[in-house]
RNA sequence: UGGACUAUGGUGUAAUGGCAGCACAACAGGUUUUGGUUCUGUUUGUCCAAGUUCGAAUCUUGGUAGUCCAA
């Protein structure tokens, strides 16, 4: 493998041209690959395709449409079918984005694979991990915990320790005025507006596999009609379109008796939660109790304490040692220790949970 | 078919003769690499008809509709 050469996953977005250019400033031979994953209306792969032109590298169109609609987009489609809620871009890291980053970079001989997300590359203990960027609030390290190392241990993350000003400055400094002050999102994305329109559109018979049911209070009574459980989320307030005088929030999404259940803003509170098919970087070093855990069940938000016990090899439960509202099943829940990237898991169905917590049970459990 | 009570936005309510307000819902926008949360803003109402009054959601009469008690 070439150590000069390194490949960039370019979306024509801010980020990802930001990154070529300070690779190649740093003598790196750059290779740009644009993944087709999904037609979005936006003109994606001729943005990456000019500056890659301007930039005078090779460019590289990998068009994976059909593979992505029926792994990722099937996946997105019938877990809201399931009343779980997805992170189809917690899934479309590793089986696309990244492999095809990795298959390109081999068949290009580039020893080196980077991306304009704005995390870092930490090495502890011979193994690579993933570290929040700067600021908590703008990190992506929530949607790569299902990346595998041996990629990561291949990756340049460049934006790391930057902030979106001072990368918007950086290519207006070197003459990329237009695409500087260019939107914000020229992100590969399939959803556009509402997922509920998008569950339409993708599946006409929905009407057969989605039907109207109750709304139920957190005591049982029926409180109206529901439009179908795949309209719904964990937590969710807006578009429920009934008015109970004080805002009401989804508490619970029950499939089997087609129910979504509502409540006051305190029932969306949690103390534990069963996480499943959990991966980390290094397991035994995540379970030997030598780290000050803290887990995030959503992208976005602080970190919250937290300590974690093994049921089995893919069930985990964890205690909340602080306020943790609308645990939210098809989530991701991503573990750190400060701001390392420990790995993560996707929250399950919290049905059982009563059983992990029971007094027979509960004190085989081992919370570290 | 005797009596009592009630009628205010999409929903629930406040205003005892003096600018119809609140909560929820709905809609729009901001934020945003999922969904949701959150923030900002907006729309919508006195059941109908007549009367009293400077002035009526409010008082009077009639109508209509609903609830309850009367079997």
């Amino acid at each position: 493998m070439n150590e000069k050469r390194v490949l960039v996953g370019m979306s024509g977005g801010i980020d990802s041209s930001s990154v070529c250019l300070m690779l190649q400033e740093q003598g790196y031979e750059v290779v740009g690959m644009t993944m087709r994953a999904w037609d979005n209306g936006s003109n994606y792969i001729e943005e990456a395709r000019s500056l890659a032109e301007r930039l005078g590298i090779d460019h590289h169109v990998v068009d994976v449409r059909e593979d992505f609609k029926n792994t990722v987009v099937r996946n997105f489609i019938e877990e809201y079918l399931h009343g779980r809620t997805p992170n189809p871009c917690v899934m479309c890291n590793p089986l696309f984005k990244f492999r095809i980053l990795e298959e390109c970079a081999n068949r290009y001989d580039c020893a080196y694979i980077s991306t304009g997300h704005y995390s870092k590359i930490r090495n502890v203990d011979g193994h690579s991990y993933i570290e929040c960027g700067e600021d908590i609030k703008k990190d992506q390290s929530y949607f790569l915990w299902r990346v595998d190392e041996s990629i990561l241990s291949r990756c340049i993350f460049p934006l790391g320790g930057m902030t979106k000003v001072e990368v918007r400055e950086y290519l207006r400094q070197k003459g990329f005025e237009a695409k500087a002050s260019s939107g914000e999102s020229m992100e590969v994305c399939f959803i556009k507006g509402d997922y509920r329109d998008f569950l339409r559109e993708q599946l006409p018979d929905i009407d057969s596999r989605v039907r109207e049911g109750f709304f139920v209070s957190t005591d049982g009574k029926k409180l109206g009609t529901h439009k179908g459980c795949a309209y719904y989320t964990i937590g969710q307030r807006k578009g429920l379109g009934i008015a109970l005088g004080e805002p009401a929030f989804v508490v619970k999404i029950n499939t089997e008796k087609n129910t979504v259940m509502l409540g006051s803003r305190d029932k969306l509170v949690a103390h534990y939660m069963l996480v499943e098919n959990y991966k980390f970087i290094d397991e035994q070093d995540f379970f030997s109790g030598n780290h000050e855990l803290s887990v995030r069940i959503r992208y976005k938000s602080a970190p919250i304490p937290c300590r974690v016990a093994r049921i089995d090899d893919k069930l985990l439960i964890v205690e909340f040692l602080a306020e943790a509202a609308s645990v939210t099943p098809g989530q991701s829940a991503v573990f750190y220790d400060g701001k390392l990237m420990l790995g993560g898991g996707y929250i399950a169905n919290q049905k059982t949970l009563g059983l992990y917590l029971s007094d027979e049970y509960a004190g085989k459990l081992d919370f570290k």
